[in-house]
DNA sequence: CGGAACATTGATAGAGCTCAAGGAACGTGG
DNA sequence: CCACGTTCCTTGAGCTCTATCAATGTTCCG
């Protein structure tokens, strides 16, 4: 029913790095679980203090801070792999929500095995600053995205970012990925208002440079998309599975 | 000459934790030695990768990333008691640059030995995470800002938000702190222009909600000041020091 | 004195927002 | 099986915030 993390399915990906049997004896403690949820499901709230941390099996989701006059900011789009609530066992509160877009599978860990984790498991604390890293980078790419660029830009950037997680992932099937989220959800990821976000998806896709359509991305002119962009989309780099 | 770890003045500070003797004699270790810059020196650059990491003892500066056609965004500003280069510590590259803006003092960490903390100092490696942590938080509420909120709104918060940090430093006086960025600064750090920047902050000005004069920021009616913006500046939680 | 760096100001234009409405797809209950 | 509500996408019109362009002012320094 629940799968070994002898045999995660994610950690097969070249995108992941390899475990010694050591790391995986311990990562099958670590796991208390795991937890299926639907979409729509808040996974965590900003402001908790969850004691319990998850890896993305499958599914996609929403990490996104709510403003009081009812303003949102989607701070990320969360894919397989995504380590969720970090921010809550270091610093003892989430700084933002995070949210099933799909149904979700989540790998369980108690966080109050997460000290015995630095204690016990110095390649696997590594592994988590990387990730915290990782996410630090990506917030530093998507600020000066919407800081200095147009909408036009950002939206390209946007999509081609998500595909190319989406390859990494072996998610994408030729120029083709799943994209569960609604247009309202990448205008608040990019800080653009829906009415403008949908006509410049409209120009894109009359260009004939992408679509987004019934959940699907499609890219058609993956050069012409990359150049239009002032900030270069990287090929994601071989990192650690928590 | 150069401050011992036992000695160091930052963690005297209430919002740094303190060290158990044990984490003292191994910080004492990990350094390797001070430098101290002028301003303007490049400390990091983006895409190297540094073999040295530091922590700031003393001055300010900028994180930013540079855009090919000549734009920047900066990411953020340099205190006391920030850690700089750990993505090249843990990532093997820096994805931004860091520049000191006033003359700095910087504690030395080799890169070399990180790994040894991770393997014998479990605390400090925690603390690290914690440290990565706090940047992701600072910058998915700077995206929150720049995302969703008025250049008025932006600058009353970052500005508010670096009166706040001042102040847990014990940089401010009265309701005054060094300010030694340009409006250029300023305007790259919240996505606008300067012309706009220097605008808004006559308009602050006049107002007389604070002021950016001769290198100072003062704050002349804070409670307006926070209710201007829809995202709450924060007190600072207490937190390690590496 | 001349130049460099930064702050300030006015005028103009345009990117993106808001408002308002209509259409398509889908599920639910009568 | 149809009516209706809900959710999301699409489109048009008008307006505002912010960018851009272009000068001028100020301070400081060689």
């Amino acid at each position: 029913m629940v799968v070994d993390c002898a045999n995660c399915p994610l950690r097969k990906l070249d995108l992941f790095e390899d475990l010694t049997p050591d790391g995986v004896t311990f990562m099958r403690r670590f796991k208390s679980g795991e937890l299926k949820v639907d979409a729509g499901t808040t996974l965590l709230m900003e402001g908790s203090n969850s004691p319990q941390l998850f890896t993305v099996l499958k599914g996609m989701g929403l990490r996104y801070k709510l403003l009081p006059e009812g303003d949102r900011q989607v701070v990320n789009f969360v894919m397989p792999g995504d380590f969720l609530g970090l921010q809550a066992g270091v610093m003892g509160e989430m700084k933002h929500s995070v949210e099933a877009t799909t149904p979700m599978v989540l790998c369980v860990f108690n966080r109050s095995e997460l000290w015995n984790l630095f204690k016990t498991e110095p390649e696997r604390a590594f592994d988590l600053t990387w990730s915290a890293s990782v996410e630090e980078h990506f917030l530093g790419d998507a600020l000066t995205s919407v800081g200095q660029m147009t909408a036009l830009q950002r939206i390209g950037w946007g999509l081609l970012r998500f595909m190319t997680r989406c390859e990494a992932l072996g998610l994408a099937k030729g120029a083709r990925c799943p994209f569960p989220y609604r247009q309202q959800d990448l205008a608040d990821a990019l800080g653009l208002s829906l009415v403008h976000t949908n006509k410049t998806l409209m120009k894109l896709r009359d260009k004939q440079i992408l679509s987004v359509q019934d959940g699907t991305l499609s890219i058609m002119d993956r050069d012409q998309l990359s150049t239009m962009s002032p900030l270069e989309v990287e090929q994601p780099a071989r990192r650690p599975l928590i």
